[in-house]
DNA sequence: CTAGGTGCAAATAATTTGCAGAGGC
DNA sequence: GCCTCTGCAAATTATTTGCACCTAG
């Protein structure tokens, strides 16, 4: 398990600020195979197994210094002593911590990261970091049977699943929207490309499906574990909301103008989120995900732009038209 | 200042589980008495200061009783001592924490509680108490300029003008809401209901308005304060909700059940607001509110019986499509 | 009378520091 | 050669414990 896990370039990880150093190498090597929160001393501990000769100062100080390097974070469980863990995977995560068998699992929240950016907003507070620590009772300690788990060695797998899970919601909704949107458009060229939107929806649904079943393979748990990304807008976010709009009836010119503004928020969502992690399949996912919804809102902007053209024209009397390809 | 604010009753802080003693007393008393985030040195040489004598032991011996009997609650600002707090006031509530100055600033979130809460109920888990924390920098640390602050001595009353701030939104809200559905109403009994409601919200709106003016009055800082509870539905929630689809089109029936559950959801959560904190006048808000609200939906209630009695009577003769209400 | 509370000093535990020597640049 | 890193042991800091003594019920 987990050894083979490929480890990130320590000359990327390791900023300037000291020098080259042996043994800090070896500590920093030592560390980053690890999957679990270690105290300083379990890192002691498993460094002086592998290469005797050094010291706990060393490691105490390797550790200060990869805190403030960013390669690792500090985390208190409040158990008197300080835990550590590489921080190149998960930029921001948050911790449930069992008070029984004192394990913990980790989640991510965008809702609750930008509730937290909009309360330290209110307060004229600069965050660096927020910890979100949910202490109590893990479900094996209530019932005694065993569950599926995130570990180390899955976490990669359950955010890919996760983000999958959130383009597919997304992918759907943005399906129905413009299914919706053809059928109620007028005008032909406008009702095209609602159409053509919709096809690619549900061309790019269907690949992402098979994706989602060639990650399922790799694990056949891999279903069953808890969710690791919680993100409440995915699926009755932006396009659900705008196909309630559509529901209320528009012209075909809002009509493109909801597409633009759906398209313009997915986009800005999954960019943002790909790009906050590590390389991953989750964060190619996102990107991906964000690159397409990027192409829609270009389609229907230049939609938009001709539509508003040939009505200008029309307004008119007939006058040359430019076709300007925008890019 | 600060020494005159009421005081708990120490006999019902104090749990079954420990002797009468003298000592606890002494320092429990001088706990109480504080407003920042002692460590158990500082208290130790608050209490030592009051009256020699007392071991340093004790004091720390005394905070693990005052932590486990839930009188005080232990926090950990990662300064590698743990810092304490008397739980008395608001059960939950998290922290802002300036990594320059050390300082430290408690806000409340319902939405990142009830974020929190789903999380842990999809991952099977029972959260006993949870942590947020915001690290960064404050405002004063980054610009230099002295802003107003909620301490200890002004908790109360911001946490009361955040109520009534509450109350008042909600309020505004309902009021557009009554005043749209008696205006959209054709049944001349609903629409009078809808008046009388929209004439009590207007009143009470007065009320609420007139007792935060007077709240005001007592701080002349008060208004500027910082905000202290974060709650995104108050204003933007139910009611708001409500007169969305009131606008989309519905009949008198439907008007009716749409108000019962804005007037449902609203008690449901003042109540379970009002009722986490201790005695205040924020409290004291919370719970009035939460009453009035459940006043109202039993008026509408009994306003929606009467309307599918009569509706029954007259059954043949109307165009009743009988909008099934499932939960 | 007796269980639990208390002070003091000593013990732990986690982490830091002083200092002489080693190693990278 | 200079400056930083390193190991070791000693020091510091936060907290706990052992033990003889006290006090409320």
């Amino acid at each position: 398990m987990g050894t083979d896990r490929p480890l990130p370039d320590l000359a990327t990880l390791r900023p300037a600020g000291g020098k080259r150093s042996s043994k800090r190498d070896q500590i920093l090597n030592v560390f980053l195979r690890q999957q679990a929160h270690l105290s300083a001393d379990e890192l002691f501990e498993l460094v002086r197994r592998e290469k005797a000769g050094i010291g706990r100062a060393t490691v105490y100080r390797t550790l200060q210094w990869m805190v403030t390097a960013g390669v690792a974070r500090k985390v208190d469980f409040g158990e008197g002593r300080s835990r550590f863990e590489p921080s190149y995977r998960h930029p921001r995560h948050f911790h449930l911590i069992c008070a029984n068998c004192h394990r913990s699992s980790e989640f991510l929240s965008s809702d609750v990261e930008s509730l937290i950016e909009e309360i330290a907003a209110a307060r004229h507070f600069a965050p660096s970091q927020s910890v979100v620590q949910i202490f109590g009772t893990c479900e094996e300690c209530r019932t005694g049977k065993q569950t599926p788990t995130i570990d180390g060695a899955t976490t990669e797998l359950v955010f890919a699943r996760d983000a999958l899970r959130m383009a597919i919601a997304t992918e759907r909704s943005g399906l129905e929207f413009y299914t919706r949107a053809a059928a109620m458009t007028k005008d032909v060229r406008g009702r095209t490309v609602f159409e053509r939107l919709a096809g690619e929806e549900r061309e790019h649904l269907a690949t992402l499906q098979k994706r989602y079943r060639e990650l399922i393979a790799q694990d056949p748990q891999l279903e069953s574990r808890p969710t690791f990304l919680f993100f409440k807008g995915a699926a009755s976010g932006l396009f659900a909301t705008g196909a309630e709009q559509l529901r209320k009836g528009v012209n075909d010119e809002q009509a493109l103008l909801i597409g633009i503004e759906c398209e313009r928020g997915s986009h800005e969502f999954f960019k943002r989120y790909g790009e906050r992690f590590e390389d991953s399949e989750g964060k190619q996912v996102f990107l991906e995900f964000a690159d397409e919804e990027r192409a829609h809102r270009d389609l229907l902007v230049r939609e938009y732009r001709s539509l508003r053209e040939r009505q200008g024209r029309h307004r008119r009397s007939r006058r040359t038209p430019i076709a300007k390809r925008a890019r």
